[in-house]
RNA sequence: GCCAAGGUGGCGGAGCGGCUACGCAAAUGCCUGCAGAGCAUUACCACUCCGGUUCGAAUCCGGACCUUGGCUCCA
């Protein structure tokens, strides 16, 4: 299996540290607001690591932080009038919420900054022991110049960082230290007790002073979206490689592209962002993660409308394949089987799909090509049915082997109910139906002309018609 | 300025030395009273530009150009 890491700029062989078992940590959010669909395409695509990794074999654990204490969380509050932490609290359960309708079930434990304090505080004690860590009148920073790898994930070197677009504050020793713990005076403030006074953690070490409490000074898989490379990431390597004198952090760094639109990264700033709320609103979970799957996990996307209409069309052409599987199944014509010849060939097209879609997931969770191969297998059950060559059991086996490949990427290819969105007022609604059956009724008697004439009529008001074989028949309004 | 990720058919999006996915949209056929939906088939032979390596390059190596992002807030 390979995967590519960020720190060599290759793929590589995924070998966990402790046997089959992988400890993987990614970054989770800053709890001020509601997460927007950029952090979602993030979350999905660990969420289908995870899975694979588990398909695998692999036993994972799966921990993400929560960052509850943050000049952010902290200025939103007092715009708002709100404690910080009940403020925090709000979105934390909001961004579980989201994850949950999102389908990103596979996190083991979500763990907050505050509930770590005792551990931050002791990692920067080690790195103060050790002579990376420095105290001023505003806090503690990491002396930067002390580590010498500082800059390897992001590929700079120290001049390159010289560089900066925020005045660095005149008590650090070089622009780049980073803040290891702010001091805060004021009462009115979030702080805890430290031994450099009352204060707060620097955003950087919650990270590394959690994954320590779980996992130790060396992990497997560390992931985030790209625009954490740096300061963020680069940041807790200097901390923990620092404070243990052991490396690498961790084997693996995985980063995320952007999700974009219309070629601009989603930001607050810009104001094109969409909630993950408003999102499931109109589009759902399902066709958003096929979206996401549907390109790799480290190429940015194109979020837009049309986009997430293609891929709820791309799915409905798997989910018409289940339908008629299940119909098959259930129908008394279905050969138990076929001669032997069939079955085996049968046999051997479904093996490969399933050899496919392993290695181009091995591949660095290739996604969009494993679609691919599930596609190839849709239209090639597709045929043999329309041939009639397929037996109750080729079918059975078709089914099972598209319900593997429905638990690691986390889409259902089952058809749901008419969509939210499609529903009508109550009155409305019966109203259709009531035509509906009107119209079945000329059907009946073969009166085509009027029978039409309903049908075109009730397109003009965006009710489009769609009639069944046996009958009766649904209804969508645009 | 430095660093990173990119630039592929009408569109989305893989591939990363020869076999040129896959999906959407399109065309044709099947089905259907018709339409839609569904299914099958088909077409297009695309890789920012300029050099080079090679029998062979979208893919490797130079060199441009363009887009987006990061450069101490960020998924």
């Amino acid at each position: 299996m390979m995967i590519h890491s960020t720190l060599s700029g290759n793929k590589e062989p995924f070998q966990p540290i402790h046997k089959n078992r992988v400890n993987l940590f990614v970054c989770g959010p800053t709890v001020y607001d509601d997460s927007h669909i950029g952090h979602a395409r993030t979350y999905i695509a660990f969420d289908v690591v995870a899975r694979y990794l588990k398909y695998r074999g692999f036993s994972v654990f799966y921990l993400q932080n929560l960052t509850d204490v943050d000049d952010k969380i902290i200025q939103r509050a007092s715009e708002l009038g709100a404690e910080p932490a009940s403020l925090a609290r709000k979105f934390e359960k909001r961004y579980l919420e989201d994850m949950h309708n999102l389908g990103v079930t596979n996190v083991n434990f979500y763990a907050r900054a505050t509930e770590h304090i005792p551990e931050i505080i002791s990692q920067i004690e080690r790195l103060m022991e050790k002579g990376f860590a420095y105290e001023t009148q505003t806090g503690v920073y990491f002396d930067e110049s002390r580590f010498e790898d500082f800059g390897k994930l992001s590929h700079q070197t120290a001049e390159d960082l010289e560089r900066h677009r925020i005045e660095p504050d005149p008590t650090k020793r070089n622009p780049g230290d980073f803040s290891l713990w702010k001091k805060r005076e004021d009462k009115e403030e979030v702080t805890w007790d430290s031994p450099w006074g009352r204060g707060r953690p620097g955003w950087h070490i919650e990270d590394t002073a959690i994954t320590e409490t779980y996992f130790g000074p060396q992990y497997d898989i560390h992931g985030g979206a790209m625009d954490l490379i740096f300061p963020h990431h680069e940041a807790e390597i200097a901390q923990m490689e620092a404070a243990s004198g052991r490396k690498p952090l961790v084997r693996c760094w995985m980063h995320t592209g952007f999700l974009n639109v219309k070629g601009e990264k989603m930001s607050k700033s810009l104001g094109n962002f969409v909630t993950i709320r408003d999102m499931l609103q109109r589009y759902d979970a399902d066709s958003f993660r096929f979206f996401v799957l549907s390109a790799h996990y480290r190429s940015p996307i194109d979020f837009s409308e049309g986009a997430l209409e293609q891929s709820r069309r791309s799915l409905e052409r798997i989910r018409q394949l289940v339908k008629i599987i299940e119909e098959q199944l259930e129908c008394s014509e279905t050969p138990e089987t076929a001669s032997e010849a069939l079955q085996s060939e049968v046999d051997i097209r479904l093996a490969e799909a399933k050899a496919k879609f392993l290695e181009f997931m091995d591949n660095d969770f290739n996604t969009p090509y494993a679609l691919g191969a599930i596609f190839e297998l849709v239209r090639d059950v597709n045929r043999r049915m329309n041939e009639k060559t397929i037996s109750r059991k080729a079918l059975g086996d078709a089914k099972n082997l598209l319900g593997e490949w429905e638990w690691i990427l986390g889409i259902s290819f089952s058809s749901k109910g008419p969509e939210p969105a499609q529903k009508p007022e109550d009155l409305i609604g019966s109203l259709i139906e009531l035509l509906i059956e009107i119209r079945q009724k000329l059907r009946d008697k073969k009166d085509w002309q009027l029978a039409d004439d309903i049908r075109n009529r009730m397109k003009e008001l965006n009710i489009v018609l769609e009639d069944a074989k046996a009958g009766g028949g649904k209804y969508t309004i645009k």
